[in-house]
DNA sequence: TATTGTTATACTCTATAACTATA
DNA sequence: TATAGTTATAGAGTATAACAATA
């Protein structure tokens, strides 16, 4: 019993022989789990999921390397371990995130001149023109995966779903 | 390059040093993310895990644990690869899943009497006794992951999120 | 003493592929 | 030939703990 967690791990890359995920097989009694928001949600991310990467392939591109690219790109600066908050990950992971994205070219590493333990996280050139076109393709998968809805439902799940979010954090 | 993935991995066991994910850490600019929908369900998640592990850590339940148990008990004699279809994972996975469940005395084994080749899955009476227990522990966590919510306001959540889980099956 | 980034280690979950025994 | 369950193997992600450098 170790190796604990905080955070649900989330990896990704491209479906393969399985048929994607059905959130409701036909003939299946599902109980319970039909009236838990929790597992609501979960077919919800899980869905989401594979529209971004089915999205994202080319790029290669997870998840949470899109998100820290975001992250630094918008709070010039940044620490490691702020970003490991963020995040909900451990340094040790964001090292491990940061060192992805640094060899794929899209972050750098600079002293931080007022802390010499520290270190700035910075977009490259690249990663910042990167970044546009991935972005193009994320709003476009994440359109996809909300086609379902029209404007004022998308806009009322995104409150609900803060919410939610929300009230955990708090407590 | 290999070891692809259909779905977003799930485990769980109780948070440690660090405190729990903060959705909307203050002073951070979450920039695109906080418009995208996939953000906001991944956020969702995140917080609606840690209560669910935190309200089912006497019982080493987690997740996938608890929606193979449901879904065992709803449909009586399952074969082990239509329990892999329903969580959307891959057949050696619901053995290691029906492994650590029957490890805990939960799950039975029981030969399928038109195809030597099959297994049927059934609860035993132990796991059909703590399934009940279990899910009202699942409940409650599910009421407080929700705590922020009216009633109506549940309602709407859940079917919004199941039109968006289910516009993604279909395409 | 406490914190920053790092490394080493271990654990869990998942996927792929191959195997067997049936169909 | 194809399918059901199993096993072996590998990969990704996370956590913990310890470390050196600095605060």
């Amino acid at each position: 019993m170790s190796a604990r967690r905080t955070s649900p791990p989330e990896v990704y890359l491209p479906p393969s022989e399985d048929i994607p995920f059905n959130p409701r097989v036909p003939g299946i009694d599902y109980g319970v789990l039909d009236r838990l928001l929790g597992y609501a949600v979960r077919r919800a991310q899980i869905v989401q999921y594979e529209l971004f990467i089915a999205g994202l392939a080319r790029w290669n591109i997870t998840p949470p390397r899109f998100s820290a690219m975001v992250i630094i790109s918008r709070n010039p600066d940044l620490k490691l371990t702020e970003l490991a908050d963020v995040l909900g990950i451990a340094r040790s992971g964001a090292v491990a995130l940061i060192n992805s994205l640094e060899g794929m070219g899209y972050v750098r590493r600079v002293p931080c001149p007022t802390d010499k333990r520290a270190l700035g996280l910075q977009l490259t050139d690249q990663g910042r023109a990167d970044l546009q076109a991935i972005t193009e393709a994320v709003d476009e998968s994440d359109r996809r995966g909300a086609q379902a809805l029209t404007e004022a439902e998308q806009a009322q799940l995104l409150a609900l779903l803060a919410k939610i979010a929300g009230s955990g954090a708090s407590a």
